[in-house]
RNA sequence: GGUUCCAUAGCUCAACUGGAUAGAGCAACUGCCUUCUAAGCAGUAGGUUCGGGGUUCGAGUCCCUGUGGAAUCACCA
């Protein structure tokens, strides 16, 4: 219903399979009951009506049943031109007019797929990393995630707030902070040339391993394992500038400030490679206080109860989960105090919002469908519709990622590696004959980039994904290449069109070639695959399609011939063509945060 | 132990939410560049959808059960 395209042929055909049952078979069956599915590739037609469920009502044998809907249908309306019955399967063949209708309608449309209607205001969160680690593989299937997401809800018309908060205080830091004073003599960005958030990366690491140092030689002193842990030097003092800091002493907190900022710049250099951007940053230090009021309140009204050391537990037993802590006995906040307190000011801060999509990794499923019971205990309406966009881990062929054990994979070591191989590629196929530095550079990012996204954004977040740093990411294939590719041959029809100055010419045509039919039919299918990718925050839907696409333009790229095809109407109409499909792919790479190129 | 998620071709992933003969890509093999870009197109081969039951016209999809894997259940964040 809110659909861009004009002629809605779902409806149209619903509408008479109705009637077709009203006639035939005298019996009433509203629009809504009738289910349409597209027509596997191997039969002829595009729409399928599958009879089974309607045996009852026909009370006939499936083949015959649908032989009377099909002949019915063919007879009383002029867009379907003809049909076939396979076993149950009604398979509905429409009229050529009829898609050349459609494709003219979706050709004015400039905007084609996108919703211009402001529906819902609602906020993305994603990124949210810690300050004293670089980002790694894992961030960016959260970024690009977070990223599409945003875009596939804006194009329904959605008002999207993107934010993340950085968590920019607790122990971690102060740990970086620690090694830093300890061994750093000084160092900064600048003074080595390091990263802002690899400088600091690498104290953290320096930090953990003079703390496993120390714990060693505890153990060797005679000590536990675990007191050892608990008593390292090194440990005792990160917990004492935690303390320091929270009392804002003046040393630390600058110390903090300036390590911190060495992080953003870094931070903000890898976001700008990847091509992300966020509308709004909230800072846990500014936030973590945040909630406890709520929880107090909460408590007086009765939702929490106090246990006797004077901890504030919610207890969630009746929701199928447990109880959980929300202020510790001393009256300091956990987690989810924060969170709760972040969620509330969020809806302050943008008091039109409906929901929040949180891109978190699934290993906090549980924390947050506690924060979202939570929220609506205590009678904030919009809790219900929130919503953890939650994804699996990136897997290694080694098994998990461990930033201790040195298996991670450097967030702008991989970009910086795409990049360079989509460079290589790029010179082997000779394809950069008359572009500038800066153009071939363009390309090389554009192409590296792509490839990457779209490796990680074609998977569905739910599931865990494998990947392999020995084996590069393809440029072939199901790839963002393969589909950038198609493009830019598109891109160049439509140089040469202009060239010749028969672009945009007015057409007149009565029949379509068997691959451009295939290849409307699924334009057309496009706002509905945007509508469902943003229904289930689902950005592979969305790089299917593109494929898809691509695919079967290729298709028609190698079976059909533009310009040398002598028919002025057939001609003028396979550009305008080529351009809505050109527009198209544009698009939907757009909705995932991939560029296209016009040549490569 | 409780809860949740996952298991599909050698590998990486699909299957429009219960529909037809389970599809793509990579890797392997065969063809196609003197014509709009071969990062392409056409084709061959590759499957007991983890095992076992059940529900029904019909199950990779839903239910039960077993196996294997993951996450979570902290006065950590």
């Amino acid at each position: 219903m809110e659909t861009t395209a004009a002629i809605d042929i779902n409806q149209h055909l619903k509408k008479a399979i109705s009637n077709a049952f009203k006639e035939v078979f005298h019996h009433e069956l509203s629009g809504e009951e009738v289910a349409l599915q597209p027509t596997r590739k191997e039969f002829e037609g595009s729409h399928t009506f599958v009879v089974f469920p309607y045996l009852k009502i026909t009370r006939k044998p499936p083949e015959a049943s649908g032989e009377l809907l099909g002949t019915h249908i063919v007879d009383n309306t002029d867009i379907v031109q003809s049909f076939n019955v396979v076993k149950g399967f009604l398979n509905l063949e429409l009229t050529d007019k009829l898609w050349i209708d459609i494709f003219n309608q979706m050709a004015g449309q400039e905007n084609y797929g996108l919703i211009e209607a402001t529906q819902d205001e609602l906020m993305v969160e994603y990124s949210s990393p810690n300050t004293n680690k670089p980002l790694h593989l894992g961030h960016l299937r959260n970024n690009f995630l977070g990223y599409a997401v945003s875009k596939i809800l804006e194009a329904q018309g959605n008002k999207v707030h993107k934010v993340q908060i950085i968590n920019d205080r607790g122990i971690h830091i102060c740990k970086s902070m620690v090694a830093w004073l300890k061994y750093g003599q000084g160092e900064t960005p600048e003074s080595s040339g390091t990263k802002g958030d690899k400088l600091v990366g690498d104290y953290y690491v320096k930090f953990d391993r003079e703390y496993k140092l120390q714990i060693e030689e505890l153990i060797g002193a005679g000590h536990e394992k675990e007191w050892a842990e608990k008593n390292a030097q090194i440990l005792l003092e990160a917990q004492d500038m935690l303390r320091k800091w929270e009392q804002k002493e003046p040393e630390v907190y600058n110390l903090w400030e300036k390590m911190n900022g060495w992080v953003y710049s870094g931070f903000e250099a890898s976001y700008n490679t990847m091509g992300v951007t966020f509308d709004k940053l909230y800072y846990e230090s500014n936030t973590f206080l945040l909630g406890k009021d709520e929880i107090l309140s909460g408590l007086e009204k009765g939702i929490f109860f106090k246990k006797e050391d004077g901890s504030v537990w919610v207890d969630l037993t009746e929701d199928g989960l447990d109880q959980k802590i929300l202020l510790r006995s001393d009256g300091t906040s956990v987690y989810m105090t924060q969170d709760i307190g972040t969620a509330i000011l969020r809806f302050r801060d943008f008091p039109n919002i409906k929901s929040q999509i949180y891109t978190v990794g699934n290993e906090q499923e549980y924390h947050f469908r506690v924060l979202f019971l939570i929220l609506d205990k205590l009678g904030y309406t919009w809790a219900k519709n929130c919503y953890h966009l939650s994804y699996g881990m990136v897997d290694l062929p080694s098994g998990k990622m461990k930033s201790r054990e040195g298996t991670v994979v450097d967030a702008d070591d991989l970009m910086q590696q795409m990049v360079d191989t989509a460079a290589e590629r790029t010179r082997e196929l000779g394809k950069i004959d008359g572009f500038t530095d800066e153009q071939a550079s363009d390309l090389y990012n554009i192409i590296g980039l792509g490839a990457l996204k779209y490796f990680i954004l074609k998977v569905d977040p739910r599931k865990r994904m494998l990947f392999n740093p020995e084996e590069s990411i393809d440029f072939q294939g199901n790839t963002a290449p393969f589909i950038q590719y198609t493009y830019a041959r598109i891109a160049a029809i439509l140089r040469k069109a202009k060239q010749l100055s028969i672009a945009d010419q007015p057409y007149k045509i009565t029949t379509l070639h068997s691959a451009e039919k295939e290849v409307v039919m699924l334009l057309n299918e496009f706002p509905d695959r945007i509508k469902l990718a943003a229904k289930e925050y689902a950005p592979y839907i969305i790089a299917q399609f593109a494929y898809d696409l691509a695919k079967e333009y290729n298709r028609f790229y190698a079976e059909v011939s533009i310009f040398n095809e002598e028919n002025k109407n057939a001609l003028y109409f396979r550009i305008a063509f080529s351009a809505v499909v050109a527009r198209t792919i544009k698009t939907a790479m757009g909705l995932l945060g991939i560029e296209v190129p016009e040549r490569m």
